[in-house]
DNA sequence: TTTATATAATTAGCCTCCTAACTATCAGGC
DNA sequence: GCCTGATAGTTAGGAGGCTAATTATATAAA
């Protein structure tokens, strides 16, 4: 379930060293991206420890997370389809099928078809998938507060602020270019 | 490839509405951790775009760096075993062995018996491997100094810090009790 | 010497992600 | 009324994670 990063991130007299010999390497811009993917690799598995031991994958439970805000912050959509969820999940269509199919399976959640528009299906959490969300969503708040409770209030704003920059800035330069900087080859 | 982590992360307000529902629920705490999530989504899938272009994963660029890093900042190790690139990559050993196949399918490794216990195998990169590597390097590093190019040095060790931050929290709070705060389950 | 235990790597089987191809349905133009 | 094209969902096949079981070898103990 990790993503393969390495666990001991090099140091930065190696990442220097390094640099030496690949100019293009910017010690600091290395180790802040490799403290990135370290730290979001950590609170992934985080929250994995405590989901699993409730039989619910990390996949899984984005998606009865969206269902829960469907059904209760609903202030438009009342019946969500799987291509919405895959849009709002940020996967493909075909790996929400997958994610419905064994969801389905334990009764988390039930596919009904549209009286409208007979190529639709809406997906809506079952009785069971609200109980077992209500009662492992306290724990799980809680250990996400105990997690951030190293963080000050203004170090969160600070560390939410920084983080935005890095995404928008990996929209920008995926959006300008397929595979831009990429002259030489 | 992505982790399945919602694109539109959801608004403050709806946070705090949510937090009456769950008093566990610490709004504050919830954006710094999705954020996380969302930024380290971005930069592996900004790294993969590039990455992918020349054929390589994620994963099998970490085991490649390894054994380049073995071969060129080489102190201690000359050779290393799977069971060495698993501890560092932060995987199992079936996962590398797993790995290990399809770059050496690829001709990128090569598996050499060792002498003294037969147990073990030693992995190194073929010529091919190298080139590959210096030949890609380059573009990536570009790549990455580009995304971080939108933080100053001084924002990109306040970073860093942070991250250290969350990351040895995460390592604390699992190690005490497994899957804790959870009395209620 | 034989037996038990530990270790290195692999294998088998599962889950989740992907892309590409397929099926069924809808909607618009002739 | 029919083609054409777009759209919703699924299926097929692959890659990369995992755990648990297997195989081969080494080491220690009886």
């Amino acid at each position: 379930m990790a993503h393969l990063i390495p666990k001991n991130l090099p140091r930065y007299e190696c990442l220097q060293e390094a640099s030496q010999r690949f100019p293009d390497l910017d010690p600091s811009a290395m180790v802040a991206y490799l403290h990135l993917l370290r730290a979001g690799t950590d609170c992934l598995e985080f929250s994995h420890e405590y989901l699993s031991a409730h039989g619910v994958s990390s996949g899984r439970f984005t998606v009865l997370m969206l269902l829960l805000q469907g059904q209760a912050c609903g202030e438009k959509a009342e019946v969500v389809t799987p291509a919405e969820l895959a849009d709002m999940a940020g996967c493909t269509r075909a790996t929400m099928t997958g994610l419905i199919d064994t969801l389905e399976r334990d009764s988390l959640v039930k596919r009904v078809p549209d009286s409208k528009d007979r190529r639709m299906m809406t997906v809506s959490l079952t009785a069971k998938g609200t109980t077992l969300l209500t009662k492992m969503l306290p724990g799980h708040f809680k250990r996400l507060a105990r997690l951030m409770a190293c963080l000050s209030e203004s170090e969160r704003k600070t560390l939410v602020r920084l983080l935005g920059k890095v995404s928008s800035q990996a929209a920008t330069i995926s959006g300008e270019t397929p595979v831009a900087g990429c002259a030489e080859c």
